[in-house]
DNA sequence: GATGCATCCGGCAATATGCCGGTTGCACCG
DNA sequence: CGGTGCAACCGGCATATTGCCGGATGCATC
């Protein structure tokens, strides 16, 4: 019950395009009771395969800044920062990744002083050692 | 009716966090009607404002690679590379920042070694004085 | 003050969910 | 081998939610 199966990867290639679909529909597509389901999906919930459910928000206003926070940590795991990144409606999208630094944290405001408050913010976190903010000047490519 | 109020701005921030809560607990949250709310909801949808639903999947798909690579000009602005750079189809997305880095580049590889040759390649560009690559390993949080 | 329109509300039938007991297949063990 | 435990499945019923409607209200327009 560990693995995740082949349906369990239908489910969350559905679930990641589709998360409102009703339980039912979702059943009739992979085609299972809808019990057996309801069972898998709360498994993979439970499990931290699927972390939450996000409306997909277009571009909210012209007049916003995106920005990058290069994070390095003290220590890793980042214990409580991840939770309190994401405590932050600004922050869009975090990723740990190797290397030097520890985490790619990306972000849009809507003014620089709201980009100053938010990086002073993250730079006196406890676990936090080092940061880095490079406001996004263009975006020269984007694909999908 | 264009307007994107603060009753709006209230739904779209806790859609974007708990997409699959039911109408009525929405409503109930805002203090409006099942159906007042429910006619907001569709109205952010038919206008684009909510492009879809996602689940969050915790884990990144298997077998896909994503990175960062933070590259330093010798000069700005970046001529060429940019072209360059669009001419590679693993690269997702191109930024221009502002401070010491001049570009964060989001990378999309089948394996390391595809990730290594276009590390190199990119590295080799003319204009190109110094390249950080990150691998992603995980990514906790992504919102639309 | 009549018209059109956006927005809101509540109600009812249809649908989906939460929760449960029951079945099946399978590994493990005395 | 039969017994036991367990994970995964199914269907059913009470409850919650949705889709869809008619109707009220506020407001600008003519």
């Amino acid at each position: 019950m560990q693995d995740i199966d082949a349906i369990d990867r239908t489910i969350l290639s559905i679930l990641s395009q589709e998360a409102r679909i009703p339980m039912k529909s979702l059943a009739g597509r992979i085609g299972l009771s809808r019990s057996a389901t309801t069972e898998r999906v709360t498994r993979l919930e439970k499990a931290g395969v699927i972390r939450g459910y996000r409306a997909d928000i277009g571009q909210l206003e012209e007049g916003t800044i995106q920005a990058f926070l290069l994070v390095t940590l003290k220590r890793t795991p980042s214990i409580g920062v991840l939770d309190r990144l994401a405590g932050f409606s600004t922050v869009r999208k975090v990723s740990s990744v190797s290397g030097q630094l520890d985490l790619v944290v990306e972000v849009e405001v809507g003014s620089i002083n709201a980009l100053n408050e938010l990086r002073n913010e993250v730079a006196t976190m406890d676990n936090v050692e080092d940061l880095t903010t490079s406001i996004v000047l263009r975006r020269d490519i984007e694909r999908s």
